[in-house]
DNA sequence: CGGCAAATGTAAACGGTGTTAACATTAGTA
DNA sequence: TACTAATGTTAACACCGTTTACATTTGCCG
């Protein structure tokens, strides 16, 4: 019979880890995180029922695995943005908050699951201490990497002169938390408007950055 | 043998749908979202399994009427705060604020799941269209009160003199997103410092909602 | 090369969960 | 007092996460 050709993997896979963790990204999209099942990421994956558990010790890791790349992606759209939006400090800001609305926007049930909070038993944002104590460290970082880029566009801007000299730490945890309070309301479906209405998300957003900037502008 | 009693309950409960939304309160206060579990209020509640069944139509059905609670004790919370917080507006929104942020911290888990947002199809806070129309009314208009108390504070800080003069509606659901936030960030375990550490959280809320204020102010 | 241990995948089962169907009991009423 | 609707019970169903025992393959060491 036919020799074993290159994509043959009778038996073993080569890269089930991957494969598992680009399934579970999938059917989140796809279904929300109650589509997320082992069961459901085995068989798309064409594999044993079972067979996950070689990779992840439990479903719990391979959530917290998918988490860790949403924040890797949300952090590369957000520098990406920045990148590409001119010199004005709060050009760049508005440009990566954007991005990140614009993340969460099209990604509702993986942003649900970054923030989800069932994951990690220490905290994230701002943290200096002990990630690789943590359950998930790589969960850890790559929120703190995530976060991490935010400050330094505070900085930035500081350093321009367009912010009030404060902490950046704490005016990158007030502005993430405002952010993220208008995406996890818009999500949520808390807003005023449908799920869907992106132009209602923009305006909230809008409404609570340019209440930001002038609560944080260096006094003329 | 004994004669039946008053509280004997033979067969008939005689409230056991509020008996089942007390025991589902219990539970989730004491084990979170993951000890809400059919079987659990069942037994806590003294009854079969599916006894509950006669009164909520499904577990999502019983969540909802438990955020519904929630949002009713927040209300009360945030009211009973301002009213006794003097005649300064913005005492009395700080004051409400503060209250919120005590009730999320005291409630962690009865607060995000009135925020999970697996319940209503239709929006919540600055809702004016179809209440009835919705998978769980009860919830939409407790939230939708909830969301008023804070419009009617605003308004108030505004006739006062204190406030820039704008829709006082979308100012609410600005500040709404941002101490969601920053309330969300917390319980999720997502800030700089440990999960209890209340502290912590008054440091964010306050610096948040210094921001806030200031973008707010009247320009004197 | 040969064989052997570790890594990886499979099959079948366990307990727990939401939900439903069929049956039992009670309350309200004509 | 009989009948009907409301309410509660028991037993089962399918699905889920997880584990255990077993099969296959890979890689390495002699």
């Amino acid at each position: 019979m036919g020799t074993a050709t290159v994509s043959q993997r009778s038996y073993h896979h080569g890269d089930l880890r991957n494969a598992c963790l680009r399934s579970a990204l999938d059917l989140l999209e796809e279904g929300g995180l109650e589509a997320v099942t082992l069961r459901a990421v085995a068989e798309r994956t064409g594999v044993s029922r079972s067979a996950p558990y070689r990779h992840f010790e439990t479903k719990r890791a391979l959530l917290a695995a998918a988490a860790a790349t949403g924040f890797r992606r949300l952090n590369d759209a957000i520098t990406a943005a920045r990148d590409t939006a001119g010199d004005d400090p709060q050009t760049r800001l508005t440009a990566g908050c954007g991005a990140y609305a614009r993340f969460g926007a099209g990604h509702p049930h993986l942003y649900r699951l970054m923030f989800a909070g069932d994951f990690c038993e220490g905290p994230l944002f701002g943290n200096r201490t002990p990630v690789e104590e943590s359950e998930f460290p790589e969960l850890i970082e790559a929120g703190n990497d995530a976060f991490d880029s935010l400050v330094e566009g505070l900085q930035e801007a500081q350093e321009q002169g367009a912010l009030r000299l404060r902490d950046p730490r704490s005016q990158a945890l007030a502005i993430w938390s405002m952010i993220h309070g208008v995406m996890s309301l818009y999500l949520d479906n808390r807003t005023a408007y449908g799920r869907h209405e992106t132009a209602a998300l923009e305006a909230v957003l809008q409404e609570v950055l340019a209440i930001a900037f002038e609560g944080l502008a260096k006094p003329s």
